[in-house]
This record gives C-alpha cells, structure tokens and sequence, in this order.
DNA sequence: AAGAGTATGTTAGAATTACTAACATCGATG
DNA sequence: CATCGATGTTAGTAATTCTAACATACTCTT
C-alpha cells in the first residue's frame, strides 16, 4: 500500500505501446487473449494494462507462430512449460489437450511447408534490452 | 530500426500509470513539466509518454519539495548534477540562477518552518525495484 | 492586515486512444 | 470449393488525457 514497486507481473503499459514493443497489431494481441494465451490485467475503465511478462509472452507467442505453431499448439506448450514450474503439484490441472494430440497438431504443422525454420531470432525475454 | 529495446530513457508511460507510480496527481506532474523539470516525450496525438528516467525524476522532485526546496531550486539543483556529469565541456550552459542566488534561495527555504526533516525515506531511483 | 507568489485542486470542453462487435480477406486444408 | 485460422478493417461507443481557466490554502513581504 502506497510505496510502488514495479515487478515484472505489475500491469504497467497500454496496448499502443505494447504494439510497438512487441511490433504485432492490436487485433492479434486481442486475438491471442481471447485465446487465453496472455491475461492483461484492466484499468478501472476496461483499457488493457500489460506487465513485463505480458510483453515476453507476446514475444515467445509471436515466434512460436512464425514456426508455424497455431493457437491451440501454443497453449498447449505454454501448458507444459507452466507444468514443469509447479513439477509434483497434486492440484496440477489437467490439460485440455492430451499429448498425443499434441504430438499430432506438431506433426502437422511441421509439414506444412516454407514456414518452419524462417527466423532463428530468438524473440522472447524482453529483460535482456534493460541495463 | 524494427528491433525495439527497452532503455531507461523510452518513453513508455501513460501519466495514468506515472501517477500511481510515483503516487503524484496529474496535476502536479503538469506542473513539474510547465517549470522544466522533466520533459517528457508526446505521442503524435500530443499524449505524454514517460521514460523510467522520467519516474526516478519525479520521484526526486517529490523528495526535494518534501524537503522544502520550490521549483527554482529543484532546477538548480538539477542543473548542478547535470553539470557535473559533463564536467570540463566547453559548450556548458550558463545556468539561468548564479550560485550566490542558489544560497539565498535554499538559505531562504532552509528557514521555512515545519517542512525540513520531515521524511528521510530516500525517494528515488526506481532501479531498485526490478530484480 | 492586505497583497503577492507558490503549489495544487477542480472543472469544462475538445481531442486521442482503446474497446467490442461485426464483417472482410487470404492462404492452407479437407 | 467450402472451411478454418489468423489477421485486417470499420463503425460506434467509452475511457483517458490535454489545455486553459479559475479556485484555494499557505507563506512571505511590506
């Protein structure tokens, strides 16, 4: 209470700026929330606030799909990187998607051609731009 | 260009989120960028857009006039360590208040009862919030 | 005590930014 | 070719911010 600190959950940046940050349009960072895949926290009035780990977020999102991964793909991976944090959890929730199916959906999208291994840029982490 | 990189010095901002940061009205920091104490950058549409370098500076101001100092003396003094920092430069601008008007004001302000002393909570310098 | 100056509050009206919802497009897939 | 998935575009509405003006509470000066 009144102190600030600023973490990187803490919701800090408005859509334009995010945009910019993370170079994608407002319909696709609205599109990867109604997907789940980001939770921006809301300002009184409903305006989206995004933290650091928001921006991060968008930016693994955003290589993942350029490797050709879609939605539920993502979700999915988000699921188990999320999983292997809470390792041993007896509440751990059960994934929407089972693991054959995700074997599946990778398969697929591998095969699909001329999309899989464009950039080699390593796009997530936003920490590494602060000094 | 196209790559985005996080320095203290982007403006990242909106002054909703400069107020709860530095728990100021907008109001205040208005005022603080009418007397020249901090300028921060506009967005095309003339919005203010605040760098961290910004937020640690208003912190500080909020620190100097707790401490009873009034914006001639915030410049001063801003002024001063600015100074410092490019000691030696040829083109070092002539500060607009002499040294000797700097002692009469803070001599001044120093006699102003009830307002020095107050909190020895070292305000600014948001750095220290990121981990 | 009256007047002037300083920092801040409050209000009004205009302009920008963001929101949702709907419809459009375009490439890949069955 | 009819769908689906990701994204663009548009319209109408609502939140946020802007400037400018006036108000208030102190402090200082005379």
């Amino acid at each position: 209470m009144g102190g600030s600190e600023i973490r990187r959950t803490m919701p800090l940046f408005p859509i334009g700026i995010v945009m910019q940050l993370a170079d994608l349009s407002a319909r696709q960072i609205r599109y990867y929330e109604e997907h789940e895949l980001i939770s921006p926290a809301r300002t009184e009035g409903n305006r989206r606030l995004f933290s650091l780990n928001d921006i991060d977020r968008l930016l693994e999102i955003k290589d993942l799909l350029e490797q050709g991964i879609n939605m539920a793909g993502i979700k999915k991976i988000f699921a188990v990187s999320k999983m292997e944090k809470v390792e041993g959890d007896p509440f751990a929730k059960k994934p929407e998607l089972t693991d054959d199916e995700l074997r599946n959906l990778l398969k697929k999208e591998m095969l699909s051609p001329g999309k899989l291994s464009r950039s080699s840029i390593r796009a997530g982490d936003l920490s590494r731009f602060f000094r």
